[in-house]
DNA sequence: TTTGACGGTCAACGCGCGTAGAGTGAAATG
DNA sequence: CATTTCACTCTACGCGCGTTGACCGTCAAA
């Protein structure tokens, strides 16, 4: 950071440096995750003193909730057909955790989200619920919510065993191969329940 | 523990205390996570000195070790047939995390895996591979392995949607519910690939 | 009855963490 | 040029944590 900016105009210095933070926030939170993650490390992997980092985002958390923000945008699930949400759901996934920018910041957002409450609640009502909205929404059948909650586990699920666990063959399998046995079995899902129990769903 | 227990003896007290320090310990690390969780607060919820606690177990890591240790018996998946796998995997997961007494070591397991390395080490190299090989085992095709590898994604993905992140409404539905849409997906899953893509269709 | 082992407690240490506030020097402003 | 602004650093505080070793009372063995 003290190479080749001193050309820089004050404020775009500091949105320069600001997001060198947030870089090295979101390796450490994808990495090591949200407690094992200290304002040092991130300070020192980011060529800037820690106060400086308290400076820019008030508190740990602050930074937390500023380096894990999801990108809702460009998913295909949200405009998809009935027919085509399981591939849609696969190649959303893919485009986030390897081909996207913020392919560190969903890492960091996946592997928090069971032990930290803010990963949390933006992983169930701003990531899981937007898009088991929109499955839902294009869906028929009295299930249709639950159906698409489990749609939403079963990706959750492979997301976190490809990425996270890095159970094999899964973290290596090419995406051809997940797309043709994934999307059968969560077209089936989706399918109209046959002719099973009537009634409605019922909690016991 | 100090009430009713004057009358045993020395091993038993002994036992009963460590039972007791485990069971505190199992709580709070499925509810806070391992981070989160602080031997004074395990020590106080037993009843106990936190003296007492590093005595017993070596370290926080080691209590943590003893207190979530997978209970892989009576799996009824490790002898299904290929046709009651999903079955026999929903069954498994359900009397896990809800009737089983180890229901919270599951729980802490499970809520640790993504950011402590033990618990890592022990959901992929003892939890989901035997399991996996169960179910390669009893499947046929080219594909075994990763099918049964995303056969235990969606079950990881359910388990952790339902009782960790709980999502409305896969958190509140009921077993039958779930039995009723999970065993399609989950065959379809297992059944050999059909035709869809131009792909390798192995004959045997 | 003496003696030792052992379950359990007490007080404390040292470290690393998040955080705060004063300070510095260069860029912007007039 | 004088002044202000602002990105950035230095030093340090206070707290809570995991962990330790000395200590106490009681039960079992000799």
């Amino acid at each position: 950071m003290t190479s080749s900016d001193a050309h820089l105009s004050r404020d775009e210095r500091r949105r320069r440096t600001e997001s060198t933070i947030l870089d090295a926030a979101r390796e450490l939170f994808a990495d090591a995750g949200f407690e094992r993650t200290t304002i040092r490390a991130v300070a020192a992997q980011a060529g800037v003193d820690p106060a400086l980092v308290m400076q820019y985002f008030g508190s740990k958390e602050g930074l937390f909730g500023a380096a894990t923000r999801w990108n809702g945008e460009h998913e295909s699930i949200l405009t998809a057909t009935s027919d085509t949400l399981a591939a849609a759901a696969i190649d959303d996934l893919l485009s986030h955790f390897e081909h996207a920018d913020d392919r560190e910041a969903a890492v960091a957002l996946m592997r928090n989200c069971l032990t930290h409450p803010t990963a949390l609640a933006a992983m169930r009502d701003q990531v899981m619920c937007e898009r088991k909205e929109a499955v839902a929404a294009a869906i028929e059948g009295e299930d249709a919510q639950l159906r698409a909650g489990l749609f939403a586990a079963c990706m959750v699920g492979l997301g976190m065993v490809r990425y996270l666990i890095k159970l094999e063959p899964v973290a290596s399998a090419s995406p051809e191969a997940l797309h043709r046995l994934m999307e059968p079995a969560l077209q089936a899902l989706l399918a109209a329940p046959a002719a099973a129990a009537p009634g409605p769903t019922d909690p016991s």
